[in-house]
DNA sequence: TGAAACTTGATTGAATGTGATTGATTTTTC
DNA sequence: GAAAAATCAATCACATTCAATCAAGTTTCA
């Protein structure tokens, strides 16, 4: 049977919305043609978002009002597995009570975790993602302190010399950390040098190192050493994961967590 | 039948939300035919779920919360004199050069010429503001630095002592400069006292100081003190801008460019 | 056991969303 | 500058969905 896939009104107006931001301008018939929808309806649709002050109402259609940054390559990245990301970020946020001062890496799966937080109260997150900061910056129980330093594109994180004098003064402090590749004998690897330094930093100031990774960062090795696996305190991951590699995880002290 | 299961309509609810983040979206129909109930039931389903904000409601069903956080104030405050802000921002993009190193303040019209400064090359960019960041994080010619600090969330820029330290080491920097109110009397005057602290240590450092301000700005007070006018040695604004403030300006040494 | 509180399902008038039509308005073309 | 084309706003009709109400069933607690 064909499942005449319904939308709701708002939520067509919402991918419009998104399509003009993207193309910057839209026309009538366009919008006709995309979303198979009369003209009446198009210059409804329009209406709307033009009354909501999203676009700006022109003859023969519309314009964005605001532009859209491109989307890093990160949010692509957090698409994938996301379900996993989810679950592994669920059973993370357990492990954070309220009132607690704490690290946040940048990565996608801790990402998710900072979605997560945003309705706690009295905590203190330190960060070095844009993102995190992002959205984290409107949770009114959560202080959010973004370390200075030098912009990285692709992840919306921050590097350099500055990011590190910014580390040098914290101590002690509970982090949830992401990684790229996990390997027993190489320990954690990731792509990218600047981060890599940064990423120690951030582990040698940590009192207890929590790693979020889904399955697909096991038995991987990456171009930049991090941190062997003694680095790990606990470890959260999904049931996909390895059984060898969690079990000699475990063998190694790691209390894993399987989300 | 031996489904003995007895479900209360809490539980229901839960498996219902759930459900929806899951599928992104809902309708009523679908969710009458997968947990057996009745139309007006899973209206009310929906009904708690969006009173709690879990879900938002539309005609014929409802969607998953979209985990974007809301808008920040800032962003609002963007679209009003929008034509203006571009405008000037214009003019105030022409007084910066390729291989410059220059300071972005937080601000609308600040943002407005961050945008512009996309396709520069051989640019280097100091900002508290995560928004200015955020912007040019992209753009290939252009390295980001942000400084470290609290965040505040209803104008998405740093404050605090990691602000100032991080402040601190710069030296004679060009500096674009965003307001909330400029009088002749009063001088520059802004809404936050925390922000006021990190603008003043940003007018301290800077060799030279444009400030890009619209026609609105003229002629208000707000509650901190920044700075007296005659920090200002640049100033870009619209023609709406009242000429007698303008004309003192001018007297008072100010390089006024009207956009 | 019995009454109060709650949940559920059916009914129904109101509200909403959609597409078609039509005359007015704006833009383009010559 | 006038004709032609495109676009717009208003209105109507139809279908779907909603919210309010009420009655019946279930749970809770004395």
């Amino acid at each position: 049977m064909a499942d005449t896939l319904v939308e709701s009104a708002t939520e067509r107006q919402r991918r419009l919305l998104a399509w003009i931001e993207q193309r910057e301008r839209v026309s009538v018939p366009e919008i006709i043609d995309r979303f198979a929808v009369s003209p009446a309806t198009a210059r409804r649709d329009l209406e709307v978002l033009a009354g909501e002050g999203k676009v700006q109402r022109v003859h023969g259609g519309a314009i964005a009002m605001r532009r859209t940054p491109p989307e890093p390559p990160v949010m692509q990245r957090a698409l994938e597995q996301a379900e996993e990301k989810r679950r592994i970020a669920v059973a993370a946020a357990t492990l954070i009570a309220d009132g607690e001062t704490i690290f946040l890496s940048s990565g996608t799966t801790v990402m998710e975790v900072a979605y997560l937080l945003r309705c706690r109260r009295d905590l203190t997150v330190f960060t070095n993602s844009l993102l995190v900061a992002t959205v984290l910056a409107d949770a009114p129980g959560v202080e959010v302190i973004l370390l200075g330093g030098m912009v990285r594109s692709s992840e919306r994180s921050l590097v350099g010399t500055l990011t590190m004098r910014s580390l040098a003064e914290l101590r002690a402090i509970k982090v949830i950390f992401g990684i790229r590749a996990i390997d027993l004998e190489q320990g954690l690897t990731n792509n990218s040098f600047e981060e890599s330094v940064v990423d120690r930093e951030i582990l040698r100031v940590a009192s207890e190192m929590i790693l979020v990774a889904d399955y697909t960062k096991f038995g991987r090795v990456s171009t930049v050493f991090v941190a062997p696996i003694e680095a790990i305190d606990v470890l959260v991951t999904d049931a996909a994961a390895p059984a060898d590699m969690v079990a000699a995880l475990r063998v190694a002290g790691v209390d894993v967590h399987l989300a």
